[in-house]
DNA sequence: TCTTGTGGTTTCCTAAAGGATACCAGTATC
DNA sequence: GATACTGGTATCCTTTAGGAAACCACAAGA
């Protein structure tokens, strides 16, 4: 049956949404990937969130065993966040969001050329 | 530099998330990938998603060209949703979410074996 | 002593996402 | 005559996501 096939290709993908979903996450995950960092690095490098926003959803990374937050008793404190194992598992995601995201903007890019 | 590099892999990745993000759309385009569906049908094999929000993400979909919508005028009219060429691009997308989605589960499943 | 940097928290607020319910015309079926 | 089907729309409401700004202790450097 063409719905319950239909139920187990969507129930995962919510499963996955779940975890991953809204603005930062993603972001947060692929500055990660590219190297490890402390929470003011990662203020910078992920354009645009709040401190707010960005403790919050290390936390909620944190939980869900994507991201591992270490403790560094230095004068003053630093922090150190960096993907799991577990989190890099989520590679494949972030790839293809990221190569999907390059040949859209090329279409869109393209497609504004032949409108003008 | 590492901030650069971060850019020129989070900007991308923003891009797409705009366009897919939100609580629906995935789900609709997995359906619609595995058969094209009428406007009913996508309202009982997506579950639990309201015939507005159902609406509105289709015209989404539809404005950026990832979905196709014909009419036939049959009594009373039938409206058939599809994905377009263009939309089929998103498949490693929607390939990598369900497949990290269906691990995810297995290992949460695991986990609370181990706890209990 | 003033600023800078460390890693955040707290409060207040707005905008957006999403849900519930009712409703529309037209036809076929019971 | 009532019901169910087609593909939606309109209205009202709640919840959540997210942003702005202020603030915290502590230490080093100018």
């Amino acid at each position: 049956m063409k719905s319950e096939l239909c139920l187990t290709h969507i129930l995962p993908i919510r499963d996955a949404l779940d975890i991953i979903s809204g603005k930062w996450k993603i972001p947060i995950l692929t500055a990660l990937c590219i190297h490890k960092r402390r929470f003011k690095e990662l203020h910078r490098d992920v354009p645009g969130i709040t401190a707010k926003m960005l403790s919050k959803e290390l936390k909620d990374l944190e939980i869900n065993g994507l991201v591992k937050r270490t403790v560094y008793e230095t004068m003053p404190v630093s922090v150190e966040y960096a993907v799991t194992e577990y989190g890099h598992t989520l590679n494949p995601i972030i790839f293809a969001l990221r190569d999907w995201g390059l040949k859209h903007r090329v279409k869109i890019l393209s497609e504004d050329k032949v409108e003008v």
